[in-house]
RNA sequence: GGGGGCGUGGUGUAGUGGUUUAACAUAAUGGCCUGUCAAGCCAUAGAUCGCGGGUUCGAGUCCCGUCGCUCCCGCCA
């Protein structure tokens, strides 16, 4: 080793030792006789002084440093004066007075500061992703990550699961995600695909008999971009035989428990164990199937009070099967008028014909200040302000509309509201189970149902036997596990009956050959002794992310891509060679523009 | 596929409502300095304002296009 110690771990109990230390001149600080030097490694920040005194020519070498220099200091150990510690530093009590020094490697000035917190441009630091990476911040990152990895392996192993790898190039099936694919040289015209989750053949696995599997895995889904996804991410996958739902959410609860307990005990879990909501629970109550429910501002129903309203816009809202429902915004009542204005733009432009706001004066007698308070009869806005447990001061926002867009619009103005109001506390994981799930929904485009969670997944007992004639009604053993307003994961209970496999097949517009020729292998597997599964797959980086306090996954991976899926270090995607693609049997047929 | 934001010395910003040497901080280069820890002081150098076009007497600033990064909708079984 080039060091005897890590700048992080000298102390003043290390008085007069000899040491070597190595790593980066995070600082240096030239009074012309004395040098000194922050030297920093992965472990922390240790103070060298070069005394022309004590060695001329480490002097002399620390005289030539500049920033991220590579350095290497023999010296001595010495405790600083009481007036000279530094509390800022885990090793401020100290210094190493240098007797020898080698600069084992000049630097160019760095294009990012790596010593100071400032923003650079996102360009610039992913193309310049290794120094970026030396930022404290992104290695305390990746250090996290870490533990959370090493966290689930030891947990699950503890627990008697495996780990398994799974290829990377498997078979394309149609259903869900783009696919990335990779073309064959020895097979040509054909493809493999990149795995969006190694849901078959973990389910295969469980076929196998080896009951509880888990897998650190890396799946792969060619759509767009979002802060919170990337083209390839981490997904704890795993799967177990012979459980029923209680089984899966019963252990996920436990990892995540102690997992945050042990590796960020600074987080506060808002309420344990995690609260369930049906599907339809969370959709009525938040607006959403991945609720934030770390505040309250529940949507209220109003409907049962305006059926026969005078006000047209309810009573015809109502009589044509949509909801009127709101939101009540503690003090928000104060605001100035534009801001009502600018929620209504707002609820527009997330699909809402309208918005309606109220701003409650006074509960007795009642008195509201809004565009519709003279639709309303005094018994109606008595009874809204009732059922919203509305006080003075507060404002109201109500959405009457269909169904699924009241869902959307409130669910997402009470989020802006929410964090308009500082609701959310960065400190708690507000952890919840979203629990049946519909099994199926319409898709428009395709013309046909498609699956909500995937095609494996098993139906509710009780359901089942509407799955041909009312598919929308069948609800599915999924459950999803969110935490502050985030997806972290989701499973279910899959089929694991070749008929009833064959069904769901079908309930999606598969024919028979079809699923042959796509699912042949798992439907086959099923017929020799498939034992009862399932299992979750949470996603790593939303994980860490989270407990990291950062606003997208990019910082928590340590060569992430764009929002265009590109590599800005190594420029990936590139062309090939021709070579390259006649030997795969490829020709392109680009756009003469996008030969670049 | 669509909508929004950003792009000015190496880096982070100011300037932007039409006009002169494009300002500040930091980094950089040279000098001074024995106790700093975002060291200090002095001096020097460095940007034709992402790129292309247009309007104008005059464009960093206005208009059009384009590229890059980003946030969101669609998409993500």
């Amino acid at each position: 080793m080039l060091k005897t110690h890590t700048c992080g771990e000298l102390r003043p109990t290390d008085d007069g030792r000899q040491v070597t230390l190595a790593g980066w001149v995070d600082r240096r600080r030239d009074h012309g006789n004395l040098i000194f030097v922050d030297l920093r490694d992965r472990w922390g920040i240790t103070q060298v002084v070069f005394d022309p005194s004590a060695s001329p020519e480490a002097h002399e070498a620390a005289s030539q440093l500049r920033n991220e220099y590579v350095l290497q200091v023999r010296g001595t150990v010495r405790c600083r004066p009481e007036e000279m510690v530094n509390p800022t530093l885990d090793t401020g009590g100290v210094e190493v007075l240098a007797i020898e020094a080698q600069i084992l490697n000049p630097a160019k000035t760095p294009v990012l500061y790596i010593n100071r917190d400032v923003e650079e441009d996102e360009s610039l630091r992913l193309r310049y992703r290794y120094l970026d990476l030396r930022k404290p911040r992104m290695q305390r990152n990746l250090i996290l990550r870490h533990e959370v990895v090493r966290f689930i392996r030891n947990y699950l192993h503890d627990r008697d699961f495996i780990e398994i790898e799974t290829p990377i190039l498997i078979k394309s099936t149609p259903e869900g995600a783009r696919d990335y694919i990779v073309p064959s040289r020895v097979h040509p015209g054909r493809f493999y695909a990149l795995p969006q989750s190694p849901q078959q053949l973990k389910q295969l696995l469980m076929v196998s008999g080896l009951e509880r599997y888990f897998q650190i895995a890396r799946c792969f889904r060619d759509e767009d971009q979002r802060a919170d996804r990337q083209p390839e991410f981490t997904q704890l996958d795993l799967e177990m035989s012979f459980v029923d739902r209680q089984d899966v959410i019963q252990l996920t609860e436990g990892l995540f428990t102690e997992l945050i307990q042990t590796v960020t005990p600074e987080k506060r879990l808002l309420q344990t164990p995690f609260p369930r909501f049906t599907h339809a629970e969370a959709m009525a109550l938040y607006g959403s199937d991945k609720p934030d429910i770390r505040f309250g501002m529940l949507l209220t129903d109003l409907s049962p009070d305006l059926t026969d309203s005078e006000f047209r816009v309810f009573a015809g809202t109502l009589s044509s099967g949509g909801q009127v429902k709101g939101i009540r915004v503690p003090g928000g009542g104060s605001w100035p008028r534009s801001q009502f204005d600018e929620l209504v733009t707002t609820a527009q432009e997330l699909g809402a014909k309208g918005l309606i706001w109220m701003v409650v004066e006074g509960t007795s007698p009642i008195a509201l200040r809004s565009p519709v308070n003279k639709f309303l009869s005094e018994a109606e806005q008595q009874a809204i302000v009732e059922r919203m447990q509305a006080e003075p001061g507060d404002l109201l926002l109500i959405i009457a509309d269909a169904p699924a867009v009241v869902a959307e619009v409130l669910g997402q103005l009470r989020l802006q509201m929410g964090r308009r109001l500082n609701l959310l506390d960065d400190d708690v994981l507000g952890f919840a189970w979203i629990v049946d799930f519909p099994l199926l929904e319409w898709d428009e485009e395709e013309g046909r149902y498609s699956a909500v969670h995937h095609p494996f997944t098993a139906a509710l007992d009780e359901d089942l036997p509407y799955l041909e004639s009312d598919p929308a009604r069948v609800r599915a053993k999924a459950y999803d596990v969110v935490a502050n307003g985030y997806e972290i994961g989701g499973g279910s209970i899959r089929i694991h009956r070749r008929d009833e496999q064959q069904r769901m097949f079908r309930a999606i517009g598969l024919t028979p050959e079809e699923a042959e020729a796509q699912f042949g292998h798992l439907l086959q597997a099923f017929e020799f002794g498939a034992p009862p599964h399932g299992g979750i797959a949470p996603g790593i980086d939303r994980l860490v992310m989270l407990l990291a306090n950062e606003p997208n996954i990019r910082e928590v991976m340590a060569f992430p891509k764009t929002q265009n899926a590109v590599d800005l270090m190594t420029q990936a995607p590139s062309p090939v060679s021709e070579k390259q693609l006649r030997e795969l049997h490829i020709k392109l047929d680009l756009e003469p523009q996008a030969t670049r």
